[in-house]
DNA sequence: TATGAATGAGATTTCATTCAT
DNA sequence: AATGAATGAAATCTCATTCAT
């Protein structure tokens, strides 16, 4: 079946960026793992970087932590989730990271980091203003305390994958406390 | 004087890296960049590894973001100057983040990146644990709201690199009130 | 029709080695212009050399010049066929002089460019022998004048090719003048 | 000694290319011709297109026929030269042949080849209106005599290399004769 | 200290050809 | 007849590193 392989070699090529990193991965290496030919890496995906770039799709794809649930209480199953997925996907995330340095330099990869950190963004500022919402408060700072809550994120995932004594829950623990008490109360100046 | 030269190629490998990126960047463009030939590189530096840790280290004094001020002037003063930080040292953060992708898969360069980010969390903590003091309130929760707050200060970095149109001054001012409330009223569950 | 395709095929060739030159056409790129399949290629044509021999000998049945006159009339008809098939045959003058280079190094190439270019010059000798039989002149130096006119023939067609200010159109009406003067009075030593 | 050495591997390369063929030459066998590393015939030519281009300028160099006496003494010493450099110059009229090819879908090597054509025919012109001077006629023509001579010079070279049997004298002499004759009396029409 | 020539391994990519369907 | 997935070899090029001077 043709997209079975096109899937295998997917598949391998993100298990191998993620164990081995960007830099020391080879299409030869990802081949291998496929138990494909190297030829055909390049039959399915005209260069490394559109393999690369398939890769980030669907790795990006796995960075959502959102819940189905609305306001406050999607926000705090929203902080409960992501404590669970900083396990789970710790190689999801820690491509996640390379890929962002990746993008700086690489126009392709950056784009679609660009768009993903958006959407993140976005999703989050959802979500607050709909606690703003629910305590009938001012919506404008949804936006600044997206930024802030998903820049958060991301900077908890960073410590989570750097150190191994980090203590990732209090930490979201700590995050989900600020984020709400500064919906509650917006009336601080810097 | 040799420490001249040595401090010559450091800085062109610093200015390689941040301008072209980790992977684009190749010994015979840090001594064309240096002015020097190639082999004095390796005469300073046993191996490009031992080059960019070299470099990491100057990097990672370049991210501190203290005042001297203590408290919570302290702590207001410092995120007025992460703000000053952002547009000033947009080629160091850039290199920062990179070197958080490469270390994950190369140790020497992850120790040091774990040892910086340890120790900027510690200088939060610090700042936090002196928030409290004023307000005679338990220190206890100062790890955590340290892991938090430099864990936004890490996500907006990326965002700020990432996406032109992030609003980065509001993300800041919208983290200084988040983290000051939290430390008024540190009555939070999860 | 088995024949339909296989035709197919050939001229998706010609055109595609014309087009991009001997060595930057793969059976790939043929299989795409002839709008069939990889594998159908190699069904009609053992090995890639099989088919350019293939396109070699249409190309070489293009390569004539002549006339259905006879003597003076016929050389000189001859000339002026060959100034329009300057502008007309461009692209099978162009893969004929890129085959002329590859049959130095390819025998079964080499094989049909020599006999085609004997032949050529076999017809310039029959005329040269008839404008001489004309003159009641010797008819010995026809072959050499043949030679020498075969060759101006190729060396027009190259310069034509290469140099977009040549002026073929002169070149041709000096070698007519040249070569039927030397049929009058063939009593020059070198 | 440096230059000796790119020397070396432009040799290398001549000596290849001539012997195989453009397109069987490999970077590989060149180094190996050479006696030096692969990647050196990449420190002294940046791309295998750089290193033919300088093999060009050499083999272009190797192209030219003249004598120093001028006019008809010229223009009979330069063939007879002619004559023997069809021996002696084999593998660089091979080269040059092949390489006319390569030019017409390569940019680069195309202008090189159309330059040395051009120069040639122009030191072909100057000879043909010493000539026609010594005559006192008309020198309009010279230009299309020497498109004309040129490219029969350029034809005997390609039937030369192509048959073994082509009598590549007598059809020197045939020119010669032709052309000094067509200087004689350029009064016919097409 | 400093140079830059030289090495050799390895990476990406292309491609003719084969083969199961 | 026809498809197109799959193979494996080879080509170009890059690069950290070494070494003689």
């Amino acid at each position: 079946m043709p997209t079975d392989t096109r899937q295998k070699i997917l598949q391998a090529a993100f298990q191998v960026l993620s164990r081995e990193g960007y830099e020391n991965t080879s299409i030869k290496e990802i081949a291998e793992q496929a138990g494909v030919a190297q030829g055909l890496v390049h039959y399915y995906f005209k260069s490394k970087q559109q393999l690369v770039l398939a890769v980030l799709m669907s790795v990006c794809a796995q960075m959502n932590v959102y819940d189905t649930s609305q306001g406050r209480a999607g926000a705090l199953a929203a902080f409960e989730n992501f404590k669970r997925l900083l396990v789970e996907k710790r190689d999801v995330h820690s491509l996640y990271v390379e890929l962002i340095g990746v993008g700086l330099h690489d126009p392709e990869v950056g784009a679609g980091i660009r768009n993903d950190i958006s959407a993140n963004r976005g999703g989050v500022e959802d979500l607050a203003r709909q606690v703003l919402a629910e305590r009938e408060a001012d919506p404008t700072p949804a936006r600044a305390i997206a930024s802030a809550v998903w820049g958060a994120i991301l900077g908890i995932i960073v410590q989570h994958l750097v150190d191994p004594e980090f203590k990732a829950d209090e930490a979201v623990d700590a995050l989900a406390a600020m984020s709400l008490s500064a919906v509650y109360q917006n009336n601080q100046g810097a």
